[in-house]
DNA sequence: CGTGATCTTGAGGGAATTCAATGTCGGTGG
DNA sequence: CCACCGACATTGAATTCCCTCAAGATCACG
């Protein structure tokens, strides 16, 4: 098991804003419409903080652009990262009434924020909304059990998985950029830092992909890599 | 990683049943009791598949009584486990088309079966009934959630939250029943089966535990245990 | 009792971690 | 411009944990 990790978080409490720009909406929108109509946008810089483990779950964030990642720090003081969410994400979105893992923004990142008793009270009210909420929740589990069958697997299955699913998120090709740090990675996958350092240069060395740039990744040979997937 | 391992799965088709007693409710009711009202009882046999991976999920089901696993194979022969069912649960219950896992009854188990159609047509009339269909998919989250940080762990860390997970369920003081086998086990855990054999007789050998039989655990030292869990 | 399935225990090896050092990149200031 | 610095990433060597393979023990059942 992986040694517990550190990491330094800017915390800012910047949701007042949204009490002054959240408004009704007419029922009977669709909720993607509605999130648009209802939030207000925010910035967060990166590393900071948008909300925090066992925090009350009065909002629900879309990411209009850059990157956040939710993680948890455990018992021992490691931490475990839940997901990255991308443009057009939406995170936050509690069944119970605290968040369960926090939320920070691993670069500049816009962030829509929505009232979260202003989507229930639609829900109530429209059916549509309520299939809506329904399916974002069962679009999360469908991806947390994706990541956990993740981390049932050898280091390299965990990387190469973890490729796959960073290229299937942007349209770039075969280039994959990578917003978060190696550390962010091992979070994610249960691996250590170095671990995923190698397992990354193992593949290059193989001409499996290429690493113009530690952020950067070209995956030169999908089907050896489908093949390492298992 | 653990080496695949081989299951032998008796089939039956028993949903010919549920048509036939599928009966519509009145509008309004609540989902705990309309679950009652529109389902149809039925037994399975140990080792009885209930249904497959990837088949059209048009049932929801809850355990009357018995034990049910759900549980999905890699690519590589590999099997993980989803989740164990106990008395009062409820499951395959999918927000998309089809049945992500495959499930099976542990032991024989008597199952109430639900037309998913029929629990939708009541949630798009009633909210209360939308709300209470959010709900169980927002466990099943927190749910998978939770698996998923028991994987990130140690052997010792993963059988003893394993065990406090199971002691939780039935309120059967420190004793704690196994319905399931320990291939089941390590197979739920990502271990081996002789890693889930060896944790145990560790923490018999420490005095955490006493194993009377091979599905039965006592625990004897709960703050030791819980210190394991990490 | 046999017999097979399940579980436990042992010995050895391999994969990932740990500890440690070196390398790379971006920024800042001399 | 480039030397320096800190953060991040890579590489190396040794260790640890868990898996693999194998043998024995226990249990349920005929």
């Amino acid at each position: 098991m992986p040694a517990p990790t550190t990491s330094t978080a800017l915390h800012s409490d910047p949701h007042q804003a949204v009490a002054r720009s959240a408004q009704s909406v007419p029922a009977g929108h669709p909720l993607t419409g509605a999130f648009e109509m209802m939030g207000a946008r925010m910035e967060f810089g990166r590393n900071c903080e948008i909300y925090g483990e066992g925090e009350p779950a009065d909002f629900v964030y879309k990411v209009i652009s850059g990157t956040v990642r939710t993680s948890k720090v455990l018992a021992d003081g490691r931490r475990q990262i839940g997901a990255f969410y991308h443009s057009g994400d939406v995170f936050g979105l509690e069944v119970g009434e605290e968040h369960s893992f926090s939320a920070d923004a691993i670069a500049a990142s816009q962030i829509l924020v929505v009232r979260r008793s202003a989507l229930m009270g639609l829900a109530a009210r429209d059916s549509h909304v309520a299939h809506e909420l329904w399916t974002l929740t069962g679009r999360e589990l469908a991806r947390v059990q994706e990541h956990l069958l993740l981390l049932v697997k050898t280091a390299q299955e965990r990387v190469v998985g973890f490729l796959f699913e960073m290229a299937a998120r942007r349209p770039g090709g075969d280039t994959v950029e990578l917003p978060m740090s190696r550390q962010d990675i091992a979070d994610y996958l249960g691996l250590t830092i170095e671990t995923v350092s190698r397992t990354l240069s193992g593949l290059e060395n193989e001409n499996a992909i290429e690493l113009p740039n530690s952020r950067r990744v070209v995956l030169r040979n999908r089907p050896a890599l489908r093949q390492l997937n298992a």
